[in-house]
Formats: structure tokens, sequence, C-alpha cells
DNA sequence: TTGACTTATTGCTACGTATCAATAATCTAT
DNA sequence: ATAGATTATTGATACGTAGCAATAAGTCAA
């Protein structure tokens, strides 16, 4: 088996020491002189060495390593978030780990326990179940942290930095629309855990606002099944809806399977709205009425907010910038069929 | 900052010397006084003892990683892939580097030089443009790999397994279903690289069984709009088309916005049909008839593989398994408005 | 010429672990 | 009681790297 080039091999092959190869590589070569950091090029062309990470990780005790965390790889929100955050991190060297918690609190307190332990200098993500304080341990241990959140979180002195769209006011905005068109009886349909609390309070407001009496009801889950079953209950249940706002695309999508399958008309019935504009959003039809978040902007951002703490320090404390959201108007809402007096 | 816990002291914590705490963690206890092991233990418990695993890397010159390649994570093909992978994996302590290579050739490569200088023990996933001839150096280097592919391939004497899907009896099977329902101008639209060979090839086969001519029209990616643009393409050449095979969903999910912006209907003037079972395949209107390929056990069972031969070594060949597909009837296949005579 | 400096290079060490060879302690058979 | 065998533990080392302290070589002013 053709083992693997060293620095000890490219320094044999130069002429010179191990140590100054490092040198070349790390100090930069003003150190070096010219001609010698010329020949230690080639040796290192030549032979095509590659640094062993493992070796750099324990000797600097960084590993060049990201945790890019996400709850659920499977719902079609994050995998373009994903992408844009390994783009822009492995262009910077840097190693990304995805991680699907599944929602999970344990999940992720494993992935801040691996993070104390070395195994990663920095995440990017969305964390469901642990807040400020419980990664504050983190900031103290110098592993930066990019949360991307729902809502404007005070980061503290620590380096927790967040990137979030303000889901209240999207919330607002999409039922002040329902609202706008006519729609009087609207329910939210939310799941435990995420971006359900904001999302949540944004409606009520608007609700509140238009002197609307609000209905929620809460999923299992973010899934299409959780939205199917919930919006299942709530048809059978007898209650007055002309729209129905899922606190996500996944479970909107549930929500209007379950809708034809009663045989109801989207949007001649009931008018059907979710969040994040996920592809199939476009698909489905009627195609949803959603709230887009750019998540590939959304995840390069992040990242190059992780990198540049990456690179210059983690003292200051924690900034929170917002993001865009828009709202996106398709064809799954429309006037309720008779206004409500 | 509070710094990592080492077993040296874990060692002084025990009374004990360092290569003790590694014996008892390695080799077991059986070959330590129990007396000794409990206290060591014990001590590893108190302190919240975890390994090192760049100093174990290092070490061992295995790194506990895994590579799992897939051509976009944005195809909501993959993700369950990849979850599925994760999961299984993590449980055996594996970490899990998820790298999306875009399909592109220099991607691939750059996993296999990774992999050649001990960043990954192991592969799975999906290659697309390398074949058995390039991946080969690593069967050497001992690194197994494990492809999820399209058709039988020859993994020759390398450690190189294979769970594959046939997807030449499916695409035959698909455009038999088809053929039956009465179908003869049927157009396939493929794109390049992946699976589109095999794909293309079971078409051909069914087309040339049943005396009918084939018509096939390449996109340029695997992707919504590459489909869109080739029915686009398709439906404005004029060609008399009764039914569309495209590659996958996600072209047959772009053809089906084509032919309706074209105002055909679904099934009613065109059947269409694709590969995968994607998500988004049973929520769009209508459901796609497509092929389903069931990644979660796919992706399971690829990453058993692995590690069985991580654990096994890899001397014995390669193996290729069959794993099975389905035809998934929907809504979007139906019999042809008027036969052709 | 000498000492003080600067520049270029290198020896050595530590990071945390696994493992081999060696030692110390205990036991068995005679 | 003693040699030989067995069991339990440990010292020493190397994995490949970065970076400090030290050395060697060259420069310059006096």
């Amino acid at each position: 088996m053709p083992r693997r080039i060293t620095q000890k091999e490219v320094a044999e092959r130069a002429g010179v020491a191990q140590a100054t190869v490092s040198l070349v590589l790390n100090g930069g070569r003003d150190k070096v002189a010219l001609e010698t950091a010329e020949r230690i090029e080639a040796a290192i062309a030549e032979l095509g060495y590659q640094p062993n990470r493992f070796a750099q990780a324990l000797r600097t005790q960084r590993s060049r390593v990201i945790a890019c965390v996400v709850p659920d790889l499977t719902n079609p929100f994050y995998p373009s978030l994903v992408v844009a955050v390994q783009k822009v991190a492995r262009a910077a060297g840097y190693e990304v780990i995805t991680i699907d918690t599944e929602g999970r609190e344990a999940n992720e307190r494993q992935v801040v326990q691996a993070a104390q332990y070395g195994r990663f200098d920095g995440i990017v993500g969305v964390f469901f179940k642990l807040g400020a304080r419980e990664l504050a341990p983190l900031g103290k241990a110098g592993v930066p942290i990019v949360r991307i959140e729902v809502s404007r979180k005070a980061g503290g002195s620590l380096p927790i930095d967040d990137l979030y769209i303000d889901n209240e006011a999207a919330a607002r905005a999409l039922t002040g629309h329902m609202l706008a068109l006519g729609h009087r009886h609207i329910t939210m349909i939310a799941a435990p855990g995420g971006p359900q609390r904001v999302r949540l309070q944004g409606y009520l407001d608007a609700m509140a606002s238009a002197g609307c009496e609000p209905n929620v009801l809460e999923a299992e889950h973010f899934t299409v099944e959780g939205g199917r079953h919930a919006a299942d209950a709530l048809v059978e249940s007898g209650r007055p809806v002309t729209a129905i706002i899922a606190a996500n695309d996944m479970m909107a999508i549930g929500v209007m399977q379950s809708l034809i399958a009663h045989g109801l008309a989207i949007p001649g019935d009931i008018s059907v709205a979710g969040f994040d504009d996920i592809l199939a959003s476009a698909l489905v039809t009627p195609s949803l009425t959603t709230i887009a978040q750019f998540q590939d902007r959304l995840g390069a951002a992040a990242a190059e907010k992780l990198l540049d703490r990456l690179a210059n320090g983690a003292d200051e404390p924690g900034r929170a910038e917002e993001m865009p959201y828009e709202i996106i108007i398709r064809g799954s809402v429309a006037e309720p069929a008779m206004v409500a007096k």
C-alpha cells in the first residue's frame, strides 16, 4: 500500500529540515530564502504532499471542521441551506459535518458536547430545543456559533451571532393578507418546538387587531403527516373555517391533502398558506401561498459570519442581523366564498 | 477556558498508568484486573473523559469518518438516503461527511483523493462520473467503497461493493406499462451522466420490442428546469407525442409544468412518468407515476455493508446486491386520447 | 578584527493516543 | 524453596505537525 507523503519526506527531497517545510507552509515564505522556498514548493508539487489534518488538529487544537445543525434534512427547506453552508465553508478550507438532530434535545446536546471536546471549531445552524443558556458554555470555550433564528434574540455578550427572519412580522403579514381578502375564520396549525411560537404570535396579533377570534391546532410534527392529521381533526370537528395557515409548507401540503380527501376545494372552500417556500410548494395544485426565506442566501450569510468569527476571533459580543422574507402569493389563497357577516 | 480531559488525567485519578487506561478502553477489560478496571471506569465517568478523535486517528491511521457522496443534495431523492446512512454510521461510532459533488467529476475526484490521504475510512454513495477504474486505487489502499448504482457492475477483485437497482428493467417495465395502455409515441427525456444510460436502454428495448420508434431528448441537468426546457422544445417541435418518460422525478415535474404552460392536459393529452418517487411526486397534480427505490432502506443497507467491510476487512472481492424497485402508479399516466392506428 | 545584529535554518518538543516490549507480582509444579 | 510459567501493569515510543528556542551564517559599524 502506497503510504502517504509527510513533511519529512518533502524535506528530504528538498534537502532541508522538516521544520523549514512547515515554516514555508505556515509562516509564509517571507521568512524563508526565496530559493529555498521554491525548492520546497517544487518538492511538494512533485510528491503530491497533502497535510495530515489529524496531526494538524492535534497540534493546533483546532479541527478545521464546522458542524451544520439542522432539525430535519428531509424537510426540503434545509438541504438548500446546508449546501450553501458547505460551499462557503469548503472554499475556506473547512470541512462540514451536517447533523440531523431530528429536532431532539438529546441530539442537539450531543453536538454541543462534541464541540466542547474540540471536534468542531464552530457551529452554524438551527437549534430547536437549546437556547442561549445551554449554548453559553461553548461561547466561553471559544467556539463561535451562528444561529438561524425566527426572531431577534439577545445573544448577550457571548460570541453567538444570529441571523434571523422576523417570522412574527411575516406571520402577521400573511394573516393580514388573508384578513384583507375577507377571511374571518382563520385557523393556525402549529407544531411543538422550532419556529412555532413566533409565527403563532404574529398570527394571534393580526387576528386580535382585526377583532377575530383565533383558533390554534397543534400538530404532532412539522411533517406532511402532521399537517394532514391536524386538518383531518379540524374538518371533522365541524368548526367553521375559511382559511388555514400551517407553520410550515410540509404541514400545509398535508393540510391540502386532507382537504382534498374530504372533498373540499382549495381555495374555493378553504384557503391554505404555509411558510418556507420549499420546492414542492410551487408544484402542488393549487400552488401554495407561502413565505419565502431564501435559504441559500441565508446559509451562505451564516457560513460567512462564522468564518469571519473563526478568522478574526470571537471576542466581540454576538450580533443579530435581520434577513429578508417575502410573501409569495400563489393559487392556494383566495377570497372566501361568502364573507362572514 | 476549561481544558479537556485526557487519559493521563484519568490515569492519575485512578492511580494507574496512562497505558492501563488505554488498555481498558481498547483491549477490553479481560486483560485487566477487575478491581483496576472498575476504578478506571469510575474515574472516566467522574471526569467525563471523552477520547480525542484526532489523536486516535493520528495513532491508528484510521479516521472513523466516512464520506457520503451524493450528486445533488437539493434533489429530494438524496436527503433520505443521507439520513439513513448517517443514522446507521453514527450508531457504530462513525462520523459522516456528506459531500455534494454537484455531479461534477472534479469534485468526485477530490473525495477520492481525500480518502487516499486517509481522511475517510470508507465511502458510500453515488458516483456519476467516476467508474471502477478511477476508484480502484482506493480499493488497493484499503478504503472500502459501497456504491449505489443503477445496474449490475463488475466490481472486479477490489473491495468495491455495489447496491444496485435494476434500472434497465425498471425503465422497461415503465415503458411497457405505457405501451400496454396503448401509447405508441413515447418520448424519453434524459440528462447527461448518472442513471441516464441504463434507463434509456430499458426504454429503447421496450420500444423496440413493441415495434415503436423511440425518441430521445437530452436535457441539460437532472433538475426541474432541465425537464421544463426539454419539454418546451419537444412541444414546440410539433412532434407527435402521447407520453413522456423523464429520467427522474425532478425533470418529470418540470415536464408537467411545461405541458400545463402550453395548455396541454395531463394525462388527457400527454401522460408523464418519472423515476425516484420523491416526496413532491405524490403531491403534484396529477400525482406522478414513477419508480420507487426506497431510499431509506437503500441508504441503511449501504451503510451496513460499508461498516461490515470496515469491521471485517476489505480482502474479499466486491459483491453486487440487487435492491427492489416498484412501479408506483398514480394519476399522471392514462390511456392515450386516441390510439395511434 | 571584534562585537552586536540580522537573516536563514534547524533541533527539539508536545499535542493525546495505541501498542509493544519489559517489568513486577503472583502462582504452579516439583 | 526454587525455577518456570502466568497474570497485571507500565515505560517508552511513534503517529505528523507547528512553533519555540537555538544555532549557524552573513552583515555592518566601529
